[in-house]
RNA sequence: CGGAGCGUGGCGUAGUCCGGUAGCGCACUGCAAUGGGGUUGCAGGGGUCGCAGGUUCAAAUCCUGUCGCUCCGACCA
């Protein structure tokens, strides 16, 4: 397999899918639309799902499993939830096969009298649950996440960034008051941007979503958006305020401390695989990916160089040592003793976005030093042997930094706030994020929509509408809105 | 579902117009040298050309059908 990838300035669509294949991320699955994940990005998936999990549970949620299949009735109890769904739901109809001149058919005996479906997220099952647990307000608040796969029937699939079968994570609470149910949608949804931008290393805006683009079933949906390097927006995570809707929808009631029965207030939040994508087209450039150093599989690659068998053995008495204090201290090191040239290697571990690389050939060993490397800017720097260690932790905080200032000098500098629609226009023909006013109505968000593709990715926390005018209709600014082309 | 394209060793492809029994690059195996930015040389192994029919002395190539995938749109985390 060649190893040239496409040009990221040409063409990042092939870009993306050279770097995930050849990376050794994932691979397609037999299914259109399905993905294998393979090792390489497999541990790249759990260090994110670590990392979150460790957060979540230190907040007093817990992990539960609730079942792939769901009664197709569930789905239709919440109405806008179906509408939201219905189209893209992968029906069980039947449960068995057989044989039949040499083929192997449905067997149309096997047919379900009620038919299921492959959850395309759990709140109905959840809910169907919660309303068994909940009878007294002592009963409540229930913190539970789950982490599983759900599938999506979707039109048009790309490797991690949409496949019909994805992982996540999905967070299903249950609380008292309205009040506390906000509470725990912001809260988590700082979380996420925490998750984002101090381990993924993507800066983020968090706001609101509009009507039109909320969650199926939600009164309100928070999200955080980042920035890719083609200058789209990409939802990385939601959180939302489910109000009672479900409670109602599957009769969820408890009983207050004055003796009162009241619906239950709920929230549900998810972030999945497509972070992965994120973190692929926040950081890539033209020789692959830029993984940041906190959730990289492999932190230091280690690379020996030697020309014959008595310098090996010299080498490797150096090395030994040096990635075994490396891994003593928590830095996830590899070292490459395939039979590769050294030049070969280096672009090879590039390619796979491994923070920096440590050379280590007769030179070092005889200067007591060695060569490192930095992916993220290519810097090379000879260090001393002796606190190798701190250098290299010293180095990876640097580039976990540097990649998020990047990432953040990038967005910030693609950000504008416009007047004119005719800017407007400017830019997101262009490529970037767009501030301004927007009147609040449906109508108006649609038609901007049609004209420029363009859609509101959140009303900014930060929002100041005061001032503004409707960049569409020009009357008065309900809010300050972030247009942008979106994943 | 509309538009476009593609199915030929593991991967990427040439050959298809104009039928004559499959070639190249990478990867793979062995040996030797090489090794601080994709290293050479030599010697090897592997494909009935997506599938099913048809035309023909002869089909990767022509005809009919069929399946699948990718890309672009409408839908979406």
């Amino acid at each position: 397999m060649s190893k040239k990838l496409s040009n990221i300035d040409n063409d990042i669509s092939a870009w993306y899918t050279d770097v995930v294949t050849k990376a050794g991320l994932a691979d397609y699955g037999p299914v259109k639309g399905t993905m294998v994940i393979k090792p390489y990005g497999f541990q790249l998936w759990d260090n994110v799902k670590d990392v979150f999990d460790k957060m979540i549970k230190d907040t007093g949620h817990t992990n539960a499993y609730f079942p792939l299949l769901i009664p197709k009735s569930f789905l239709a109890k919440e109405a806008e939830h179906v509408d939201g769904f219905a189209k893209e739901c992968a029906v069980v109809t039947h449960t068995r096969l057989k044989s039949e001149n040499d083929e192997i058919i449905v067997d149309p005996d096997s047919r379900l009298e009620e038919e299921v479906i492959i959850r395309p997220t759990s709140e109905t099952v959840i809910w169907s649950m919660y309303k068994k647990w909940i009878q007294s307000h002592r009963d409540l608040p229930i913190l539970i996440n789950q982490w599983a796969n759900v599938v999506r029937w979707e039109m048009r699939t790309r490797l991690f960034l949409r496949t019909t079968e994805f992982l996540w994570q999905e967070g299903h609470t249950a609380h008292k008051t309205k009040e506390e149910a906000e509470k725990e949608t912001l809260d988590i949804l700082e979380l996420y941007k925490k998750l984002a931008e101090e381990y993924l290393a993507i800066p983020v805006y968090t706001g609101l979503k509009t009507d039109a683009e909320k969650f199926a079933g939600a009164d309100k949906t928070y999200c955080i958006e980042a920035m890719m390097l083609d200058k789209k927006a990409l939802q990385a995570g939601t959180s939302h305020n489910l109000g009672q809707n479900f409670a109602k929808a599957f009769d969820v009631k408890f009983q207050t401390e004055d003796n009162n029965e009241e619906y239950v207030w709920a929230t549900s939040w998810g972030i999945s695989t497509r972070l992965i994508g994120a973190v692929i087209l926040a950081h890539g450039d033209k020789n692959g990916l830029r993984i940041p150093p906190k959730i990289a599989p492999i932190q230091i690659v280690l690379i020996p160089i030697f020309r014959d068998e008595k310098q090996r053995k010299i080498v490797e008495d150096y090395i030994d040592p040096i990635t075994k204090e490396l891994k003593q201290n928590e830095i996830r090191t590899f070292i490459d003793w395939s039979d590769s040239s050294p030049g070969y290697k280096f672009n090879e571990w590039e390619l796979k976005g491994v923070p920096a690389r440590i050379e280590i050939g007769p030179r070092d060993v005889e200067s007591n030093t060695v060569i490192i490397a930095r992916r993220d800017n290519g810097e090379k720097l000879s260090s001393p042997r002796h606190d190798l260690t701190q250098s290299v932790k010293d180095i990876l905080d640097q580039i976990q930094n540097n990649l998020y200032n990047e990432a953040k000098d990038f967005r910030d500098n693609n950000t504008h706030s416009v007047n004119t629609y005719g800017e407007f226009k400017d830019i997101i023909k262009n490529g970037g994020f767009v501030r301004c006013g927007w009147d609040g109505k449906q109508e108006t968000e649609l038609k901007i929509k049609e004209d420029t593709k363009a859609t509101i990715r959140c009303i900014p926390f930060n929002e100041n509408p005061n001032n503004l005018t409707c960049i569409f209709s020009g009357n008065k600014a309900m809010h300050e809105v972030i247009f942008a082309k979106s994943y």
